[in-house]
RNA sequence: GGGCCGCUAGCUCAACUGGCAGAGCAGCAGACUCUUAAUCUGCGGGUUGAAGGUUCGAUUCCUUCGCGGCUCACCA
């Protein structure tokens, strides 16, 4: 027998002893006053007589995560998923059929303890216990106590295990919660309507991204998971609902990185009579907002990347496209103005000519080729190129140009927002040159929406939007450099057998 | 998909240039009435990711495969 096997063979042996006992092994419920974190914050401060004087009797459930026998007294960690609680027993002290728990408990079970609550000698808050009820058998060993759970592909797969033996991770989640917690509240108070719009779409549209395509039966049609949720959240605005928002999931059928999970999870947001300029100073506000609210659930002072500061302060800076290209490139503005000069800087360079081919994806392959790893702090980049922003509105002074913002922190991508087009013709044709680039290769141009062409035709009052990547901002906030690590169950090949 | 790296006991990790696979924790048995990584005594636990190959001998070298990590490509 395998050491594995064999331990959880004494496990087995252990809750049949119990169950013969008549000890129910899995309880439908149990009676319960606090848990462990709660006893811990309200009585951090009383002293060993306070607690003598006020006797006061809990009960509280919890996982067992450490056992330390002494002779006639035990010691036991009584953990639930945040802070322990030590529990107190004298073995002579507890009712008979209480010790039969007690002698068949093992590391991982889970346990509910009645007593009263009391400092030790040694000023620990304990449960000085007079009675135990059995929860649930873990017949499988827990992770080590001191190292924890560090085999990376365990945490991701097995991620109880990781939530219960590593508290950082316990708290990753939960300053995930809570950005997303102060995104609804900062978007409610300033009358955003949270929407469901729909996850499986006919026509795959809002980005530029290959999609899943998956099939319904009955109406023996084929459907794409959606890439994301813009063309429907801008129909809202036509339908009079002139600030909403979204956050859900977007599916892209990509490659996985340290950046990239194939699902994810995106805040959209539409603001009817503002334009990308009153866009950047609301989303300052609303990345701040956020960062605070991190912060405050992490206990940190400042936000970190690899350890280093990033420098929140605001007014954050902003820069065209060109001007970041020749900032960090040292190309002057002239050489960025047509195809041909491009073309020139990318054979001097040595780099390959990006897909698509028109002056808009040589700029921004550009501008990701020497810029974007430089964008340590916040900064807008703006104005990007038109045929690679088939949704947004032009620049009234130089229609090469639309009026769109990239908010870059730690490198990173994180949103992505701009003036919404709202002409229908000109819509129409943005979409018919994206199926021209689609017939000539690009598997990512934009596909034709007819029904949204019609919803531009009924008047959408002019209005920003932005598309903010909840996981990257999480990665920032939490200074987590991949995003299986701010993703409770991160796609994954497969286990073997 | 390409390149590089990793996979040893339940967990965390050792094992020099190819020479008897180890430790701590966990487990099992025992001692101990204020411990908290408790301590002390003793014991058990391995298809070294899988399959082949080279060799007197493979955790170690080679090949293929699996899973993972990083990275490039793609992208948000």
């Amino acid at each position: 027998m395998s050491e594995l096997d064999e331990q959880i063979q004494n496990r087995r042996d252990k809750r049949q002893a119990l169950a013969a006992a008549g000890v129910p092994v899995y309880p439908h419920r149990y009676e319960w006053d606090l848990e462990p974190t709660d006893v811990k914050t309200k009585y951090a401060a009383a002293t060993a007589e306070e607690l003598e004087a006020l006797g006061l009797r809990l009960r509280v459930p919890g996982r067992v995560k450490a056992i330390r026998q002494q002779g006639k007294i035990v010691f036991l960690d009584l953990h639930d998923g945040r802070e322990k609680l030590q529990l107190f027993i004298r073995k002579n002290q507890i009712p008979e059929a209480d010790l039969q728990i007690l002698d068949h408990l093992d590391l991982g079970d889970q346990l509910g303890a009645s007593g009263q609550l009391i400092r030790t000698r040694a000023g620990e808050l304990s449960l000085m216990v007079d009675g135990l009820t059995f929860l649930a058998k873990a017949l499988r060993p827990m992770p080590e106590k001191w190292h924890g759970l560090a085999d990376v592909e365990v945490r991701y797969r097995q991620r109880y295990l990781d939530l219960a033996s590593n508290e950082d991770s316990r708290k990753v989640f939960e300053t995930r919660a809570a950005i997303v917690r102060t995104l609804r509240t900062f978007l409610e108070a300033r009358g955003f309507l949270e929407v469901e719009t729909p996850m499986m779409h006919h026509i795959p549209g809002g980005a530029t991204a290959r999609p899943f395509k998956t099939h319904h039966n009955a109406l023996d049609i084929d459907l794409y998971l959606r890439i994301a949720p813009e063309l429907f959240l801008k129909r809202l605005l036509v339908g009079g609902i002139p600030r909403v928002y979204e956050i859900n999931r977007n599916f892209r059928n990509e490659g996985i990185s340290t950046r990239h999970n194939p699902e994810f999870t995106m805040l959209e947001f539409y603001w009817a009579y503002a334009d990308y300029r009153q866009m950047m100073d609301f989303t300052e506000e609303l990345i701040a907002a956020v960062a605070e609210a991190a912060l405050a659930v992490q206990g940190k002072a400042e936000v970190t990347w690899e350890g280093r500061p990033i420098n929140l302060a605001r007014p954050w800076a902003r820069l065209t496209m060109r001007e970041a290209i020749t900032r960090y490139a040292g190309l002057p503005d002239e050489r960025l103005d047509s195809l041909e000069s491009l073309q020139a800087i990318f054979a001097e360079r040595g780099l390959a000519a990006p897909a698509g081919g028109t002056y808009g994806h040589h700029l921004m392959a550009l501008f990701e080729a020497v810029a974007e790893e430089h964008l340590f702090d916040p900064v807008f980049i703006t104005d990007h190129p038109v045929d690679v922003s088939p949704l947004a509105k032009q620049r009234p002074d130089d229609p090469r140009f639309v009026e769109r913002f990239e908010l870059y922190i730690a490198g990173m991508e994180l949103a992505n927002a701009f003036s919404e087009l709202n002409d229908p013709d000109v819509q129409a044709e943005r979409f018919r040159q994206q199926l021209t680039a689609r017939e000539a290769g690009d598997a990512e141009a934009h596909l034709y929406d007819a029904d949204y062409v019609r919803a531009l035709e009924h008047a959408m009052p002019p209005a920003a939007g932005n598309g903010t990547g909840i996981d990257r901002l999480t990665m920032v906030l939490t200074d987590r450099q991949s995003i299986r690590d701010v993703i409770l169950f991160p796609l994954l090949r497969p286990e073997a057998d």
